[in-house]
DNA sequence: CACGATTTGTGCATGCCTTCACAAATGCCT
DNA sequence: AGGCATTTGTGAAGGCATGCACAAATCGTG
């Protein structure tokens, strides 16, 4: 687990002991659920109750057999010739990836980048709450920000526990990513956003995500640096390899 | 193009008439590529100047066959027996991904997020250099951020073209996004990074890859709520299934 | 009630990615 | 010089993911 894709499926289908009836999804289409939810909660603003696979696919950004088949895995309740009704399919999409309720956040390192997303409201309309800020120095520390007021990481065991966190945000320098980790991990969370340019060692129960721009941006980089050694080709063929028309 | 990974491999490896010689790489692989990158200069901090696939494995969180496997796509000069030099692994992975001169990046949407991306460091050091600050907020017009004005966007195709600005950065509201894009693709630029949650519309020829960290957390959430229902199972089963060793 | 238009759900083929396992190559040590 | 330990580079197999193409289901209409 502690690495982005492990085993690509998560669980029998069959209704657990535990009665919560959770599918048996494939990683890849657990990575575009949320864009789908995304996409539905834009189409719902516009008042539609109803939406097609095609529609739908057209506004995630994917194939619309992809999407079908992603959304049989949730035992789909699509009706044929005329598509899927909105709000149940977001009520399910949410009840799966267990946004039935919200989930609370905590953010450790409120530098630069974490001053942004403890203000960024976008995470509340989306399933999260952000419930308790951390940093290690003393002069952000009782700082308020957005409502919150800073602790101090040592207090991250009395906190996580008070506001059962289950998911933290670490927003710190690579320096101290993996302590903060490990800290996160004693307190008993178990799912970690990293932004830290650093590979974070967990145990297996824990799940870790991590962003890095520089990362993105140098991928983008090579499709540039490959863009320009064909642009530079002889002229013709260049051109048309290179201009296309528009559209997904 | 438009799309995160369209096809896998990316043009034949035979020696382009541009003679720029660009290997033939899988999509996976050039996405891991900046992260042994990224271990390397790691390495090379402590002194080390030769490693063993196993170790850069272990610091970039991946299987060693798999970085193998990576490596060879680039003609690779590793020394059996002995390992990869590091210097010129560094060197060879950086002209790959187009890194050799630090390539310059527009920011457009100078708000709370753009803000901490304006005054990250980490960017510099990775081979890219932020040369163009915008926003369309008349009062962030003329605010210096790092030695950087914030130009009107209005401004974009002059300084686009100025300063030779192949990337840019969207980080407005989901609702301008679209606009933005559509005025940096006709100011000529050929790869977004979006952060905004908004599927873009572009140009095949146009690359865009997006940061959504609402996504992520989701995909966590996912996660968790699985945990959760595991926990919840008659004990014995649940704690075989919950529980494992460290190590990846 | 029957028919046609529409759209879902999915079997299937194809291709990509990952991982194992091992032969080939290198360097060191005696 | 020869043998041994080490480590790379890669063939091959298996597992996922993708997308086509179509049968099955549903609705509206006459
Ligand atoms: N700023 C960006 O736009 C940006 C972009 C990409 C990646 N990142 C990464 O995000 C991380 C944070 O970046 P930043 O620009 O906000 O850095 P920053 O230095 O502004 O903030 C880091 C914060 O973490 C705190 N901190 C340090 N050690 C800590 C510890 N052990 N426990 C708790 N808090 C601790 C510091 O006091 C500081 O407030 C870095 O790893 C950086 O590489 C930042
Ligand atoms: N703040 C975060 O931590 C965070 C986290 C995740 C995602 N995001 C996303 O990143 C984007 C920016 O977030 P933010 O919190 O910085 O928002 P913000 O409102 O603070 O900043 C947006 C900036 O974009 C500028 N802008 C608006 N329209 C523009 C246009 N047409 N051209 C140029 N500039 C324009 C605004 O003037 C403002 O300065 C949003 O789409 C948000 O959903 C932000």
């Amino acid at each position: 687990m502690s690495h982005q894709r492990d085993r690509a499926s998560t669980r029998n289908a069959q209704t657990g002991p535990s009665g919560l009836d959770l599918p048996d999804l494939p990683e890849a289409t657990v990575a575009r659920l949320p864009e789908y939810l995304r996409a539905l909660h834009g189409l719902a603003e516009t008042g539609l109750d109803v939406v097609s696979s095609e529609e739908l696919a057209g506004a995630a950004g994917v194939n619309s057999a992809k999407l079908r088949k992603d959304l049989s895995y949730l035992r789909s309740s699509g009706t044929r010739g005329v598509g899927y009704d909105v709000a149940s399919l977001i009520a399910k999409i949410e009840y799966v990836l267990g946004l039935s309720q919200h989930r609370t956040v905590a953010l450790v390192g409120v530098g630069n980048l974490g001053h942004a997303l403890a203000g960024y409201a976008g995470f509340e309309s989306r399933g999260f709450h952000i419930a308790a800020l951390f940093d290690a120095d003393p002069r952000r520390v009782g700082e308020r920000i957005g409502g919150l007021r800073v602790h101090h990481v040592d207090e991250l065991p009395l906190v996580v526990a008070q506001e059962r966190i289950s998911i933290a945000v670490i927003a710190t320098p690579a320096q101290a990513a993996q302590s903060v980790a490990d800290a996160l991990v004693a307190c008993g969370v178990t799912s970690i956003l990293n932004f830290a340019p650093k590979v974070l060692n967990v145990p297996d129960n824990v799940d870790v995500r991590k962003v890095d721009l520089a990362i993105e941006l140098q991928i983008l980089s090579f499709h540039e640096h490959r863009k320009a050694s064909l642009t530079a080709l002889p002229s013709t063929l260049g051109g048309v390899l290179g201009q296309e028309a528009y559209g997904s």
